[in-house]
DNA sequence: AATGAATGAGTCTTCATTCAT
DNA sequence: CATGAATGAAGACTCATTCAT
């Protein structure tokens, strides 16, 4: 009897898991961790308050399962597993677009998380090892690999590649500061990205 | 009797003003604009709690004041309008030198208020419409200038310039992160970032 | 049909009820009334929260029983109905055997009830008509008598006999506070006890 | 300037202390340690809630202060250094004495006190090594010493020390659970109980 | 102008109790 | 009857701000 219910049971905590992360992501990323209450999250769920400590054990425990459930949708390696058998110009795009979709789809949970995440030692940890230092080590090895190959020009790999990284960040945070280009021009960021960093400002040919 | 004094006064209350000012960006840098007490301030201020009230109309006025305080830093146009006459990529060498050393200069100071002004709409606005929007505006005209008379590749003004800011952006958010070899090389990055931006990752020549 | 099942389930409904009691003077024996949860007592009965409110009113209604529960077992006047035959000093040792079985017998119960007793005017009133009086009002009868037919000598009444029950009160609370002499030779001591209030510490005799 | 005001501030700092302990064993007493709010507390000491923590930790910290200042009275060794010298009698009658003093003028505070420390054991720790502890040490060694030398009937030390302990502690409870003998007649009982517990309850000589 | 004790509104968290299944 | 998820009232504690000295 209960072998049955036990699958159900735990899709039902999933769901409800799930929908009080959704609701505390939208209010954080609305005003931010600490101005959030968590009245304010059990309304915005739907719940009462007490419900919420059904399920996390604590407010900052919310904030780390967003983090989690974002952790779990990254999944560098399979992405570009692909791509790595590409020319330079098609590894960078397909990186840049990985990224740029990424970043679209979890936007308002990566609005919740990053700010505190500045400021929060455990959860800036989680998100260096997680997201930031994974993809500048494969950028590293594909770039170093391509400089040998002469397909890319004698740059500084750990220099260039922060420069990237950094670039998709810088991103990120321009649109949360509400430029609205970035907003409505979004999907073309990759090609005008790559091209940038692919061929350079300059109009002079490489000597 | 006064009028002797009043500017011996102000000085005094913009030295103290200062000395307050210091405090809360080294403990906000460090612990979080929310995570911080005016107790903890005041005690690294080497005042009492009441003092800041004396100086400062509340914790929040003390961001503000600190954001202002790099607003007064802040000089793009000054700054800049030399580099205007160079050729494409001294600009560009300009203003990245220009932007590592403020925000070398201002580390703790951008550390304090960078995360809370993701999250506050105050100091957004603020620092959008001082430190962004200026940049991004100068540098729009000048790739469309220069666009035009051959020198740069005719690409999107708009995206490229705000992927350039960006870059800035993102590598401060790296440094804050924790990044080793952003923080032991900060003063190389000027140089591979125009070496990036300006020629490109692409080795072979622009047909 | 439920004339036959009637019996029947009143024994179920009384199995259910000792088993939710036993853990309840368990658990707040063993953390406290206040610092014990419906969920733990709900544990360490092995069935749902819910199931205790199908049977008791509230948590507090736990305590109550658990003291009702004692105050069935306790029965001061049948045990004593023989004592009262005895010579003075063998009535004192059957009080003070029956009392110190009766503690050994409801160490749990006792030290669950007596703690919350002492600022709970409900359960103090219950607990001081029920225990305290009924042996006071007991002992004063039969030391009165005594001392009138010589074999007392001629003491307080009142106050001679609210110390031996205290005598006895308080050896629990040394119980409860740990005494280990106490733990190992609490058998020892209704011999100990009478040998002391019966010919007290003098060597001299009583002139 | 400061050197002077420090010993008045601690004054008034050691006032405010005794201010807000005064109001929390009050209602302590009254209400139990878990009933009581430290909202409550405030009102009773005439201070707001927030101050009550400029000066504790807790509301447990409270409670641990309140048996600290008990302590500080406390003070065994030198009430009963002189008492060693007298008879059995004598002493007997100091340490009664001395006993019923001392709960009649901490009445609230042991009331405060004793139900929590039942329960928990940081307080119960302090209490058996500071109350029960060395007064138990102290007359056990009086007790062999008098059987030595033959004042005192040959007793079981241990446990006729803790009975009389016991006495002491069972009067008290007796107190808190409202016997008005107890309360009208506390001042005789020293008396009363050292004839009891010196002279014994038998009219026969000790053969 | 400087101080720091006092304030009390605001928040997270707990947990006894309810009730739909 | 049994269950245990949902509830929300209640309470301990924090801390920005005030103000008498």
């Amino acid at each position: 009897m209960a072998g049955a219910q036990d699958p159900i049971r735990q899709q039902l905590i999933e769901a409800r898991r799930n929908q009080i992360l959704d609701a505390a992501a939208k209010v954080f990323a609305a005003k931010g961790f600490h101005r959030t209450t968590t009245k304010q999250i059990a309304s915005e769920a739907g719940v009462a308050e007490g419900t919420i400590y059904n399920y996390f054990d604590s407010k900052g425990d919310l904030l780390i399962s967003i983090m989690m459930r974002l952790s779990a949708v990254e999944d560098v390696g399979m992405e570009l597993a692909e791509a790595l058998n590409r020319d330079a110009r098609g590894f960078l795009l397909a990186i840049a677009r990985h990224r740029m979709a990424l970043i679209a789809q979890n936007y308002e949970t990566l609005k919740a998380v990053l700010p505190e995440m500045l400021v929060n030692p455990d959860l800036r940890d989680e998100f260096y090892s997680r997201f930031a230092q994974p993809l500048v080590t494969l950028l590293e090895q594909y770039v170093r690999a391509r400089v040998e190959s002469g397909d890319v020009r004698p740059v500084d790999p750990p220099l260039t590649v922060r420069s990237v990284q950094a670039t998709f960040i810088g991103l990120m945070i321009l649109r949360f500061l509400g430029d609205n280009v970035l907003a409505s021009e979004w999907n073309e960021l990759p090609e005008a990205l790559v091209d940038l960093l692919f061929n350079g400002l300059s109009a002079e040919e490489a000597a």
